[in-house]
DNA sequence: AAAATGTGTCAATAGAGCTGACATATTTTT
DNA sequence: AAAAATATGTCAGCTCTATTGACACATTTT
């Protein structure tokens, strides 16, 4: 699975010429204290490749990553404050400020006052924004269903019970 | 699962209070079109809380995720080459000249010519890029073990076939 | 009246990535 | 031998995402 080249692991001149450069390693580092590398290597294609497709559909609008992030939740949970998103994306409020003030401005979402405390800013998608959500959504969702090709329905619990664990308990 | 607050999706008062203002929307955007938006937002929180342990501690070190990645890659296949890297990290070479740079000049990357092909830099752990690699990966592996806490072994590889489904096939 | 909260904004900075262009050494092809 | 292709390195300039720290404003809570 790994997309480099398998074998040739040449063992360095140094190491045969120089017995004072043993330093250099020529073995693979892998069964290292019972850590599954693989599986390791597997969730970083995986997501690599998951976000790659919104990717290419961001370009277009001169978006980026952190737009879709913002999108797709306001589009989940319509209303959600702008203290919401940040715990939600974990990020702090002046990396959000810029991302939600430009989807604001070009028009996929717009704020409101809270009705009961009115410092808050509750965030709502217009069509254009969820459209865009469902744009984006679709490639993902997609790819996951060809991943999920012949799987029983236990199956999808379990991996959805293996991402969910995969999480930081808060 | 959802790390915002569920609930209250309020309907804006221009809803209500003027027609004109349809375009805001106040229904959660779920089930359109058979899109799992739950599995794509557990792939979300579980890929950001998975390189959230390997970020501290680079941290410490000065170094990034991208430090990560090489220094994973290069203990994984020692000898591999520059290009092979680019090819795996699906980066660009300019991308990829300075973190390699860094690694290289703290001493946990060396490169060697290569022994057929000399124009090759093939690339070595030193001791130190092997430990740091064994040290990020350590956390990385304890949340996957929580993960799947219980499993048995064909869950665990449904997980894993499912996310070699999720790469794009080359 | 004072403190806390939710949000917005400013300035400065950093990490990671990009494109395009060009240079060098080496190997392969013609 | 000459030309083309390959592997790598490097330069300049740019973008996006994110950071910290500071401060301001309106509103709510104490």
């Amino acid at each position: 699975m790994l997309h480099y080249r398998k074998g040739n692991a040449t063992v360095p001149r140094q190491m045969s010429q120089n017995a004072a450069k043993t330093e250099l390693l020529g073995t693979p580092m892998q069964n290292a204290g019972s850590i599954d590398f693989e599986i390791i290597e597997l969730l970083f294609f995986a997501y690599r490749d998951f976000v790659s497709d919104p990717d290419q559909i961001l370009v277009k609008s001169g978006f980026g990553r952190a737009h879709h992030r913002v999108v797709h939740f306001v589009n989940r949970e319509p209303g959600m404050t702008v203290a919401d998103l940040l715990e939600t994306l974990q990020i702090t409020k002046q990396s959000l400020a810029r991302v939600l003030k430009q989807l604001i401005d070009s028009g996929y979402i717009r704020q409101v006052a809270g009705p009961e405390d009115r410092r808050q800013r509750k965030l709502y998608p217009t069509q254009a924004g969820r459209d865009l959500a469902l744009a984006l959504a679709e490639p993902q969702s997609r790819r996951i269903e060809r991943a999920f090709e012949g799987a029983s329905e236990a199956t999808r619990e379990s991996v959805k019970r293996f991402l969910r664990g995969m999480q930081t308990e808060k």
